[in-house]
DNA sequence: ATATTACTTGGAGTCAACTCAAAGTCAATA
DNA sequence: TATTGACTTTGAGTTGACTCCAAGTAATAT
């Protein structure tokens, strides 16, 4: 597959994909005998891994940890579970914030929805 | 209330309340006849309203859009209802990509506890 | 009266995560 | 054979959101 194909599978720019390669954030692509990008199966499963990951807001540096700790083998398999709770911590943690703002945008956009109708008309201009 | 206080209130440094003011994303703190910022209530609960959006990673430009909007006044109010709206259904799939990500984390770990118990050794080096 | 401390400003610097540009290579088509 | 188009690299530029710095002022403590 080539990096464009890629690009169009997984929704991610050349150029992104490059960057991940270049930081290690995914393994480097086996390439054709005029050294062009050629992704295989495995590459293309990091890139969905890491792009998911990302999607969640997950940083790079924690990523390019993982990666580093999975080239160096099963030795690092504790280690590495440690690094997903961790993260999976924080995402729990960031889902009670998105929680608690939609919840706040809920009752605004009630209070909005009487006010643009015309049924509340004592609005205090508050945030 | 002094800078000092409301950063202690709300966990902002100074210096990214005295921008979110530059920038117009609270509004103009009152002052003291020497100059200095004495933040009102009503100050205050815009740095909390500002302070619980962002938590959620909503955009300095859209929260910026919206007190632009709040300070032309309540003509605005459909526009601000809009884009409360569309704000809140970028958070409820944020919150889909998270919850995704997080079942994929649990059942990871899963397997990475089952590996670290020794109970699994054909683990495949996959991402 | 001086020193300390907390504030003020404008503007520069930092960091994460891309994103773009320039110059070059290669395979396929007109 | 020449051109086209997709790829390559290195390195610089951009964006969003702060964060820090230097120089200055004002109120308070010694």
């Amino acid at each position: 597959m080539t990096i464009s194909e890629v690009s169009k599978k997984y929704n991610l720019t050349p150029d992104t994909i490059r960057y991940y390669e270049k930081i290690g954030l995914i393994p480097k692509a086996p390439r054709t005998k005029s050294g062009i990008r050629d992704f295989d199966d495995e590459t293309c499963r990091w890139i969905e891994f890491i792009k998911c990951m990302r999607s969640s807001g997950m940083s790079i540096d924690v990523l390019t940890k993982y990666v580093e700790l999975f080239r160096q083998g099963k030795d690092t398999a504790g280690e590495r579970k440690n690094l997903l709770i961790e993260q999976r911590n924080k995402l729990l943690k960031k889902q009670e914030e998105i929680q608690a703002t939609i919840q706040r945008l809920d009752y605004k956009i009630k209070i909005y929805t009487e006010i643009v109708e015309g049924k509340r008309k004592d609005f205090l201009e508050e945030p």
